[in-house]
DNA sequence: TCGATTGCTTACTAATCAGTAAGTAAATAT
DNA sequence: ATATTTACTTACTGATTAGTAAGCAATCGA
């Protein structure tokens, strides 16, 4: 065996798999999406996918898991890039646009949908994904310049966080219909980005 | 027969029907409730909630459409027994107090995230409600003083109105986990609240 | 070169899905 | 009193669900 990377190497079609899995979950719900769906969209039969993801907690466990280390990276690529809280915020805010623009939502925002039919070790990391988001947001926007004096309610860079992590997702369930989504999500979210960031 | 009413007469299994089925969405989305599971919880068989309800489709139109008219009550009775903005945004965000302490979210905030799997109208009456949402905050938030100065990158009530139902939405979403999530919810939009009302 | 492992396929299973047909007991209408 | 309608039940159907068992060709390690 060469050189064993980091953990996390999978085959070219466990990949395939969880990049339609991802796909397909983002667009229409854990529940409807089923085995079936995937052999038929990656022209392989159920048997292969339970070769690589034995149940489907698995699938989705694995599907979560790489979701987070992803976002992790675009997250990291974002602060490195920036320097100020308005710029953060926004292209922040553009990490969901491509997905919204394809009838998609955030992952995790789905499966919170779905929550109470998930299996346990996937919705533990689905929360994973929102407090991940949380500490991030509370890191950037204490930085900037203090944020409860824009936003009058908030005792906090923390609830800021909340409110702002919560206005994504749900922009995202409210402006999902197919006209003019895009423009009514970033106008939204705008919004709350030049009071925060005034 | 006697003195026909006004539409939306229903016989009381049909009525403990969308009770059972608008409970068990809200806690498990769309896809995940199927006429077996409400005929388990009602002692009834499938085929009598076929008989009510001939199609899932028809059965999620109705659900919704009541949605609708029982929420459009619950908006006219916060107008009519309150005057500020801050009181009739905090009664509209506690609308959702009880659901969220059960397990549930709003049932078309549900509804949206399972949104490419539902029959069309279903999808149009979800689209309905979010309608209906905006143009009653729009109209609460343009009786009040200007809302557009305490949010600087707002240009209209509209585009208020579209943050706030966002956030209403993304709340539940986010805060879903057991605990203190009414408390975390409240929170995140009295966050907001204060600062259109300030 | 040979045995084991990898990555699948074919062929199942039992459960569950939405939906239907036919029958029935009770209430209602004439 | 009789016919009809209402509100169901029993008994299905064919499709789809997650998951399994057994087999097999190619690759890999010794």
């Amino acid at each position: 065996m060469e050189g064993s990377a980091a953990e996390g190497e999978r085959s070219h079609t466990a990949t395939r798999i969880l990049d339609a899995a991802q796909d397909l979950v983002q667009r229409r719900g854990y529940n409807a999406v089923s085995y079936g769906d995937l052999a038929a969209e990656l022209d392989l039969t159920t048997a292969a996918i339970h070769y690589h993801f034995p149940s489907k907690a698995d699938l989705g466990e694995a599907m979560v898991a790489r979701y987070r280390r992803t976002n992790a990276d675009e997250r990291a690529a974002i602060r490195s890039r920036t320097n100020t809280v308005r710029e953060r915020l926004t292209q922040y805010v553009d990490l969901y646009a491509d997905v919204l623009a394809e009838g998609g939502l955030c992952l995790c925002g789905v499966l919170a949908a779905d929550n109470a039919t998930l299996p346990k070790a996937v919705r533990r990391e689905v929360q994973g994904f929102f407090d991940d988001q949380t500490d991030w947001l509370t890191s950037i926007l204490a930085e900037g310049t203090d944020v409860t004096a824009q936003l009058e309610g908030c005792e906090s860079p923390r609830q800021a966080a909340e409110l702002f992590l919560a206005a994504i997702e749900g922009a995202m369930l409210t402006h999902r219909t197919p006209r003019n989504q895009l423009n009514a999500y970033r106008a939204s979210l705008r919004c709350l980005i030049d009071t925060i960031a005034a």
